[in-house]
DNA sequence: CCTACCGATCGGTAGG
DNA sequence: CCTACCGATCGGTAGG
């Protein structure tokens, strides 16, 4: 579609789906398709330089200049992947936050939604590490721009839960005096303070899957309760520590 | 330091080479130093396929061969870097645990030094990230390895400073039922799950680090200790949580 | 989708 | 520390 192979266009449904004849089994995926996900993987897994064409192609059963006719570039091959996985990554974590129930039930299904989307797109996550640690010169200022804007974006809307939670009476404020912008040197509110424990613990959690070596991976599945409840009491009381 | 000739190959400490006038100390030790240093950024820069031997000659100034009078191969350069690295991250960070004052206090000063620790050397947790995530073959497992020691040393460490601070009644104990070992299936132990949530919250800090492009690194560290009272109440106040 | 092929660069060696 | 060089592989192109 790209850059117009010769009869390439005729066999790559790209945008609309196959039609399945009566009870064939599911169509199967497009090769553009498989070439984005086992690209992924291959990123995710040897890091963007670490990641050849000619690996990919291996993989696919199909020769290196042929996946020419499916991607530009393996630049743009990455901006697409990393585009995909932001996406699929808000729309799988995005909506249990505003549905109904309380700040604490909503919250924790967000967590729920997101570590489920983590442990079943591990790629998605290595992707955004590798955009802002392993890219360089044109790539890097594309993939890191993009980043930058889905995280503001997140901040946002992570923002406004705990600032809701907060004037809804969900979440004690100890240090409400901090909402007063009274003073020229203006100081972080409560709503800011507990999204930034929200991203770090969120960022922790999802590092700590990279770092759960071979088999404590489930193990550590399996305390994301225990992890969620630590977290969640230092929010609800944040304000009332003692510095003792 | 001597420049000219070959000769000085016999001087150097390298391990693919003899030392035919063995018992002799360090002769160039500074080029051996200042490639270890360059190659640490350029791995954390690049990932480890995208670090490649001849942009570190260039920049030392030395042609692409020489480096073989100080290394054996790449991988032995990389593990070496992930061995100081971890080695440098542990003396930086462990013997504020084990001081005078409150657990409150020693474990914020750990903190601190944990972090300035990245700061001023932000390659090391690059090389721990690089280890798990983006080498493959041999040299994965040897890093594996080494990285999953030294964690578990770690988290051995951090067990019993939180077993110590529970048993010296410096933290709340709500859910003390789970130390008594009375079923079949064990349940952690209070210091356990608090052991979790730090290597959560510190492996959190270190990678918001990395995602805070641009300018906001200096604000996050500002930050730091919002965060820190925030999972500081989460500890002592773990437990109490109601699930409303 | 293929074969054939490009210049550049990779990690590493030989030899002085 | 150097020059000269190795086979392998890189991302990508030409042309059908």
């Amino acid at each position: 579609m790209i850059l117009g192979g010769f009869t390439m266009s005729a066999e790559q449904p790209a945008a609309s789906s196959s039609s399945p004849r009566g009870g064939e089994s599911d169509p199967l995926p497009s090769t553009r398709e498989r070439l984005l996900e086992v690209a992924g993987q291959l990123f995710a897994e040897r890091g963007y330089s670490g990641a050849s064409l000619g690996e990919i192609a291996n993989r696919l059963g199909i020769r290196k200049p042929s996946l020419y006719n499916h991607i530009a570039s393996k630049d743009e091959l990455f901006m697409e992947l990393l585009e995909r996985s932001l996406d699929a990554w808000q729309a799988a974590s995005d909506s249990p936050l505003d549905g109904a129930g309380s700040a604490h039930r909503r919250l924790r299904r967000h967590l729920q939604k997101t570590v489920d989307f983590a442990v079943e797109s591990p790629h998605a996550t290595a992707l955004c590490r590798l955009a802002v640690s392993q890219v360089s010169g044109d790539l890097a200022e594309r993939a890191s721009a993009l980043l930058l804007r889905h995280r503001l974006e997140y901040q946002g809307v992570m923002e406004r839960f705990f600032r809701e939670a907060i004037e809804g009476g969900e979440l004690a404020t100890g240090m409400a005096d901090c909402n007063a912008d009274d003073g020229p040197a203006r100081r972080s509110t409560m709503a800011e303070i507990l999204t930034f424990s929200w991203l770090t613990f969120l960022d922790g959690i999802l590092m700590h899957q990279v770092f759960a070596l071979g088999s404590r991976r489930e193990v550590y599945l399996d305390r994301l309760d225990d992890l969620w409840q630590v977290f969640w009491r230092g929010c609800v009381g944040a304000g009332d520590v003692s510095d003792g």
